[in-house]
DNA sequence: CGATTTGTACGTTCACATTTT
DNA sequence: AAAAATGTGAACGTACAAATC
């Protein structure tokens, strides 16, 4: 190849290797990271070839390789034999939903809130725990006796999804993002590789590059995640395990037909994979198919968050895990939590089993419904997609629209959504859509005003 | 060397490798896991040196080299330059504190429990929250807002431990090894080293080894960890950072004196080397030096735990983060848990602001002392080190007991100790002694009855 | 369909530094 | 104090397989 070939066909990424600092691949990951950061490397741009830099940098292949699988594992490229190595679109996206001082004005829509029906039935039985004699184990270690009872409502719960369980495989976490780190933790390596919807929860993107967990976008048709996509991805991809959302899939609000979720089902013990099953928005709807758990019980941890569905402040997750993985992840819960706090396990379990509960959900589904209905009104329902009663739309924007342009706009103009680069995995293109929080604001009243703003941004 | 060496001397690990299944560095790493977990090496053995291996296994060198590091980043071996690798003491320790199902009858002295005088404070403050006017806050996500106050507290209560920090610098976890586990994940990477005392708090192992970080025992000649050993492992060992308990450190009771922690600050801050300090047992001491983050406050993650000062109930720590790791200790605690409980955060805020506070303090102090001079009329205060105010002693034992038999054996009996394997790192030798917590057993009465199965072991 | 492009990952070589003898 | 033993880790060479053309 002609040296001068640089020079006719000038490379997106042209690397000043000083030779000073070594080793070489840290010295090049590390100028390819603030490159990025930095903006000189624009998300989606496609790298020069490994040898091509190489050669340019007269170092070895493999040395490219290297530098290159540092940045991969941090989630700031994505490579595909073949094809290349692309810059991923949420190197930089800011994907942390922390927005530690937010403007009190702004409208939300971008954060997922559920209502406060539930707040005082809570109130009242932790009331009433508290004037228990023997109150004093509320504030203790949680002892293992006590968790029996709450470990057969965490079963009971699970039931309604269709998950058959028993008390034996329940374990307790401070919430779903806590469980899905915690299962990340146990049951990957650095470096291993799981599937996910290309448009996924961001929390599980931020968790899996903290500890070097590569996602791998399940390329599908449809938003829907296929089988056959999944099948593809086991044989080609090498992924020890799936994460996935099959009731009202965050964002994209899909939720997965009974034939996909059997195939998937017979692919992970097919092919002896693991699954994550997270299951936060399954008592959300009314009507549910089984969960995915139900068809491959060996292999799937399930999630049963209850922030969404009951209340945020509870810090609790149940999971049902498998005995091949129970202790593993009992111990990665224990080194992460120890353990939760007995007065909001209890509440909890005491919540669930009440007659309060299935009013709480009624009372939720009813308030996402007249939300909804209202949001029909502005947006309608071709573009912007959801279920009657879920607590998030996808909204489709027109092309001139990027969703994260949209999210600038509209927060200029008072509301905050999130744009479809804050979900987008590895480097697939963001879709041109904007996720919007049905339950966030704080009153019907202020998610009209925000629906008027987002519906003028779109007739523009 | 000839072939023949290795009939005379025998290797003290012959592996078998089926060059079948590959790739080979996997396949042999595999089976030291195997064979150690299984028993067939045990804890202490020098395997044979990686060139020998190879040699017999006729591998290269770097193949063997590889395969131990496998092994080492999941805690099985602890290697040196010059001296060999071998098989560490903790490689199959159940250091897991877990006991799901220990029979009732046990004494329990193993795990540290603190005493529940301030359980009752803690109901009647909990009890008068729910009573307000807005007690929904503290059911949905907590709001920036209501955590500013909170931060304060913690500044407050961190101020009396001597460390200077201000709001901004306040993070929360959910209890202290939520912030261990959560600063370990987002300072160091995989494969990343840090210092801490040959005998530490399992909790640290366990997590260090689910995230593949390695501990490197600090080498003192006496239990204390000396600023000479740290400056050393600086040098020659490649650590990234600290993890030390300055006041009453766990196990081993030491309270490190005020020239060491200087000159471990000054060493921290002259290799730019990140500590994160346990403070766990500092509010427990009576009197006490100041906080090593007071001298060395730019590279020092301080964490003021709160289940042994409080009560375990609350999952509630307060950490002092360094401008330059705070974004990145943040995401961590977002990855792991999104956010505490508000109403866990705001309980804990109100009993330090109250005057309860300092007599819950007290009240503990005055239980640990009373028991602590029944531990002294059993087992004296030579070979029974710790603090008069202290919650665990350190049993230094005869020779004719290793830590773990006397551990196995007191079970035996009816009395739960925690034998040295449980706390000791890499390849130390642990120490012939046992831990025990003194105000976990349930009454003084049941105390006294362990006290005296413990005496009669020593005396026999 | 076959050739080419492209990334992957294992095994290898080697220079080096420390510890032990 | 010199020599030998020993582990470390960067860089390299290479076979391979998938994607693209």
């Amino acid at each position: 190849m002609p040296v001068n070939s640089f020079e006719d066909y000038p490379m997106t990424w042209k690397p000043v290797l000083n030779r000073a600092d070594k080793p070489i691949y840290r010295a090049l990951a590390g100028q390819l990271e603030r490159d990025i950061r930095e903006g000189r490397l624009l998300p989606g741009t496609k790298l020069p070839p490994q040898r091509e830099l190489a050669d340019f940098l007269d170092v070895n292949l493999s040395t490219i390789s290297k530098a290159f699988k540092v940045a991969e594992l941090k989630g700031l490229l994505s490579a595909t034999v073949g094809s290349g190595t692309y810059v991923s679109f949420d190197a930089i996206s800011n994907a942390y939903l922390l927005e530690e001082q937010k403007p009190e004005s702004l409208i939300e829509m971008g954060a997922i809130l559920p209502d406060s029906v539930s707040y005082r039935p809570l109130r009242d039985l932790m009331q009433s725990m508290l004037q228990e004699d023997d109150y004093a184990k509320w504030f203790g270690y949680s002892r293992p006796g006590d968790s029996l009872w709450q470990k057969d409502a965490a079963v009971r719960l699970m039931k309604r999804a269709g998950v058959r369980t028993s008390r034996e495989h329940i374990l307790f976490s401070a919430g779903a993002q806590n469980a899905i780190a915690s299962a990340l933790a146990s049951l990957c390596r650095h470096g291993d590789r799981i599937g996910v919807d290309h448009h996924t929860y961001p929390g599980l993107k931020t968790a899996a590059a903290m500890l070097g967990i590569q996602l791998v976008p399940i390329r599908s048709e449809t938003d829907e995640m296929s089988p056959e996509a999944v099948l593809y991805a086991c044989k080609n991809e090498n992924i020890k395990g799936l994460y996935l959302i099959p009731d009202c899939q965050n964002p994209m609000t899909y939720t997965m037909s009974l034939e996909s979720r059997r195939a998937i089902a017979r692919i992970v013990q097919a092919h002896d994979l693991f699954m994550i099953e997270d299951g936060t928005y399954h008592l959300i709807g009314e009507t549910r198919l089984p969960a995915i758990a139900a068809y491959a019980p060996e292999h799937t941890i399930y999630i049963a968050g209850l922030s969404k569905v009951i209340a945020p402040g509870l810090r609790l997750a149940y999971l049902s895990v498998p005995l091949k993985f129970l202790d593993l992840i009992r111990k990665a819960l224990y080194n992460i939590n120890i353990s939760v706090s007995p007065l909001l396990a209890e509440l909890t379990a005491r919540i669930i089993v009440s007659n309060q509960f299935e009013q709480v959900l009624a009372l939720h589904r009813e308030e996402a419904k007249a939300r909804n209905r209202l949001i029909d009104r502005y947006l309608g329902r071709e573009n912007c997609l959801g279920e009657p009663e879920g607590i998030f739309r996808w909204l489709r924007l027109p092309e001139r629209y990027t969703g994260d342009r949209f999210e600038q706009i509209a927060a200029a103009q008072g509301v905050q959504v999130y744009g479809g680069g804050r979900f987008v995995v590895g480097s697939t293109a963001p879709a041109n859509a904007v996720r919007l929080a049905v339950c966030s604001p704080e009153s019907r009243e202020s998610l009209e005003q925000g629906l008027i703003v987002l519906k003028k941004m779109l007739d523009e």
